[in-house]
DNA sequence: CCTACCATGTAAGACGTTACATGATTGG
DNA sequence: CCAATCATGTAACGTCTTACATGGTAGG
């Protein structure tokens, strides 16, 4: 249900096609909440059944045509109605915790190279946080800039200051994911495996 | 696939039912992996297909049955090959940290119970999961006793440490959520909303 | 006898992934 | 004219959730 409301959010900064929005999910909302083009496509569809959003048909060039959303009023109650209730959370599922609870079944190299590409895998996701929350103190993203001109200066502080405090969140995961598995590559060294 | 492998685990320590099993979902491997009943007998079936487990109809009283399974020969090999090899991350999709970038559309209620109910599912987890560390550490669980009794005593502290480990993860995170949550209700203080 | 527990599923639908598929436009 | 980008999907498959559905057994 999430993507629906990602995308309402997004929309709601300003009308925009399919494609854009897929754009926006390679950057901004994309940092958050990841969906492929295949994904977007179809709920977009279904939103307009349902009377969140209204596209319309844009002429491109000769031929092309473009269909470009906007939020309805019923879209716009529907995504402040999820804002303001309460999120549902899903249950636990974590493969890297159920692999490390029984890493004593892989070798020694295997359990060594899990936790690397776990330490890899969350610094990659580290940097593209840090460098998003920087672009954020700049006010440098595109989509920030037409969200605070849309909006009245006096609510810009919270604007900025919650989309940081999103962001903030993942970084610190990323960072309590490579300080666990960085201890874990000890845990081994100490394990005296082979003697 | 986890939900394979979270299922061989188990199988490993000693043969089981899809009952069973699903009763150590609900307590010893279900905090690191749930899965519903509707979910794990089809899955044996699937297993039992793919010739990673194999079924034995047992009598239960004079009609009733029940359905144990152990791990075949290519089951364990499936398992470590698992085990040995790298574990694929799944994209980003935080529904949390997407609500909270977008929470000046919340009202300032609306945003406080958010995050209220935040430090409070992740309180929960993090309860449980204490608890269960504190059972590893005493060796307490039923599954851990079997699982020691079928492995050589040279090998326990590493069985131990592990598992101890993989539930560690789990600890940080909840820590991580409840500290960022309040961090947030403070945020939501100092915004001075409606002044 | 009755209650708690043992035991095993099916069905429909939402959500997500991966691969496939096609064509137009713009700028150099 | 050619490449990059714009633009929009379908299809098949796997995973997961929610709800429904049924019956046997063991112990007090």
């Amino acid at each position: 249900m999430s993507l629906r409301y990602a995308l309402l959010a997004l929309l709601r900064v300003g009308p925009m096609s399919g494609y854009d929005l897929q754009k926006q999910f390679d950057t901004s909302v994309g940092h958050l909440w990841h969906a492929p083009d295949s994904q977007i496509y179809p709920e977009l569809r279904k939103m307009e059944k349902a009377e969140l959003i209204e596209g319309e048909e844009q002429v491109r060039g000769t031929r092309g045509t473009r269909r470009v959303y906007h939020v309805t009023a019923a879209g716009e109650e529907d995504y402040l109605a999820w804002m303001n209730g309460p999120l549902s959370y899903a249950r636990v599922r974590e493969p890297a915790s159920l692999k490390a609870a029984y890493l004593e079944a892989a070798t020694p190299e295997a359990a060594r190279s899990f936790l690397e590409d776990h330490i890899a895998h969350w610094q990659g996701e580290l940097d593209q946080w840090e460098a998003e929350l920087e672009r954020v103190d700049a006010h440098g993203t595109p989509m920030l800039r037409e969200r605070l001109a849309v909006t009245p200066p006096e609510d810009h502080a919270r604007v900025v200051a919650f989309k940081r405090f999103g962001y903030e969140n993942l970084v610190e995961r990323a960072r309590t994911e490579i300080g666990w598995a960085k201890r874990g590559l000890d845990l081994i060294d100490g394990l005296g495996y082979g003697s």
